[in-house]
DNA sequence: TTGTATGCGTTATCAT
DNA sequence: ATGATAACGCATACAA
């Protein structure tokens, strides 16, 4: 049976020594108000010295409060998520909170049985990009808070990385340059934020007057950028916008064997930042801010698990070209 | 007081309905061999319907054993853990288990905290990289089982990518193209890595008769790299190895600035292989197996788990050289 | 201000 | 093969 840990002292031997009861020990930390003073300083004096800590896990029981959140994600290898991983341990350590990390590989499915493995054990969840239904994230809602990172499901917490500002940006300066035919280059067809990059594409080009082609795309990585660059050939562009960083920057390696020059021949927009300056040529991008949406998505978990009923909230962050060395003037 | 959950269905909701104790639907899920085939059948029948599944922190409370394992790591925006990470959420959750993350920022301090806060709730640990001192890492086993990753301390199990051999092999590669004087690029001074690619390039250097000069180095970044060029250009080399990949590929944006061209001035090797052909130009690397790393370690805290008197072992996961461009004759 | 008693959901020991 | 029952470590009504 029970305790896998060698001897961890609890709160009965602390009472004992103490010379209190086992409630006023717990009091002593968890509710010290209620107690004198010089008890609380007694007992927290021999807990210190006997190494004491509560046990989370009889709390978690008796509380319903596990001091856990799970955040999921649907791709922990594409540069997008880590920083914002990153991120959200350090808000949810500085609550209090450890975090629970769940890789989905883009499997809707698979995302769906990792919550269900994990409703009993975290206070709270932060999907990022979820790829399940609308119908399991209520579901999951209804029985713990849940806050969303790039999905957009009404009435359900939520942080958006707005990329339609950064997106339109992107279109018009293409089409400054000269460019009037654009592509956009899919990612994930589940991903909220490929719909909504798309879709500012569209607007864009229509509204500026220069022609949209959408290609298809179903996975972002360096290696379906690669595959692409044919398709991307073959579609008469003389631009084209990708749904990521990793995404472009394979179709920059794909259109280079081919001998294809950017920005020469093709100009090439990515979406993220993740990259930074760090590839040859340094790319043109639509800035993301994963970190600060990361940080984000766990305050709103904290404070709807301190107050209960606190109403949902959509919050935006916003985006903006950076403007490198992958656009020029069409030849 | 109490469930957080509203209304999850208990053990006692099943035995009810199912006219048995709770005894026995306990046993209908973890030890079905010793009940009578159909009253398994029966029992969790209703379990499904009724939506039951049993309460981890109630069995961990009751068994010690939680289904958590923590993984600690020094930086997760470095490319060479998500891979990790992703990998060993993998091997837990194919063991059943979950996983916890914690990021340190290099701070030892930090990781001993967390790893305090996290005793009592997780099975056991996976310290990558850790920058605890070797007394905090004994304490820490002698309470749960724990796997260090690139951190090599006698009687605990770890997995070392040893890049001896690699780093060995960089400098046979740089000496056969002409080099004769060759620098080190040290990364973080607490890394086991940075010591054991070190050593090796010193070694190498002196048995096959070429100088080899060490530059000092704190953290790795992009930044790091592009600072540390200056100090590359006044120590008259003609190649370096660096830590890693992404010191390597700030080195080579440093020395761009300058305008000395890699590798017609000088020859740069990187280690860890994470940008793989992703840059340009491609880096010349030192491999190494991240996801392997991570599902090794996995896999040796889940035999621990499951058998607490295993030895420990010590598992060396080898490395070789990925000649790609950033090498090349000395000038 | 502090102590007593009970419950949280499960496993495990001991009966039957 | 199954049932009673006592832990597991803590929090909290209720008493005092």
């Amino acid at each position: 049976m029970s305790p896998s840990d060698p001897a961890a002292p609890t709160i009965t031997n602390v009472a004992a020594l103490a010379g209190v009861s086992r409630a006023t020990v717990s009091r002593a930390f968890g509710n010290p108000g209620v107690l004198r003073p010089d008890t609380v300083a007694r007992v927290r004096a021999i807990a210190a010295d006997l190494g004491y800590v509560p046990n989370p896990t009889a709390q978690a029981l008796s509380t319903g409060r596990h001091g856990l959140l799970a955040m999921i994600v649907p791709d922990i290898a594409n540069p997008f998520f880590p920083p914002m991983i990153g991120a959200a341990q350090g808000r949810a350590e500085t609550a209090g909170l450890a975090l629970l990390l769940g890789n989905t590989d883009e499997d809707p499915a698979r995302e769906h049985t990792m919550v269900g493995r994990l409703t009993l054990q975290a206070d709270g969840f932060v999907l990022a990009a979820s790829r399940m239904s609308q119908r399991q994230i209520r579901d999951l809602a209804a029985r713990r808070p849940v806050v969303l990172v790039n999905r957009d499901v009404a009435g359900i917490s939520r942080v958006l990385v707005d990329s339609a500002d950064g997106v339109r940006a992107a279109v018009e300066h293409l089409a400054e340059l000269g460019h009037t035919r654009i592509a956009y280059l899919a990612g994930p067809s589940r991903s909220w934020a490929n719909g909504q990059r798309k879709k500012a594409v569209k607007r864009a080009a229509e509204r500026i007057g220069v022609e949209a082609v959408m290609l298809p795309g179903q996975v972002s990585s360096y290696e379906a950028g690669m595959k692409a660059a044919p398709t991307l050939l073959e579609s008469q562009v003389t631009a084209a916008v990708a749904f990521d960083d990793v995404l472009a920057h394979g179709v920059m390696a794909g259109l280079a064997q081919r001998g294809v020059s950017v920005p020469g021949d093709i100009s090439l927009v990515g979406c993220d930042d993740v990259l930074q300056a760090q590839v040859y040529p340094p790319l043109t991008t639509v800035s993301a801010h994963a970190a600060d949406a990361g940080a984000a998505a766990v305050d709103l978990l904290v404070q709807r698990l301190e107050n209960p009923d606190s109403p949902d909230r959509r919050v935006l962050l916003d985006t903006s070209l950076i403007i490198r060395a992958t656009t020029a003037p069409a030849p």
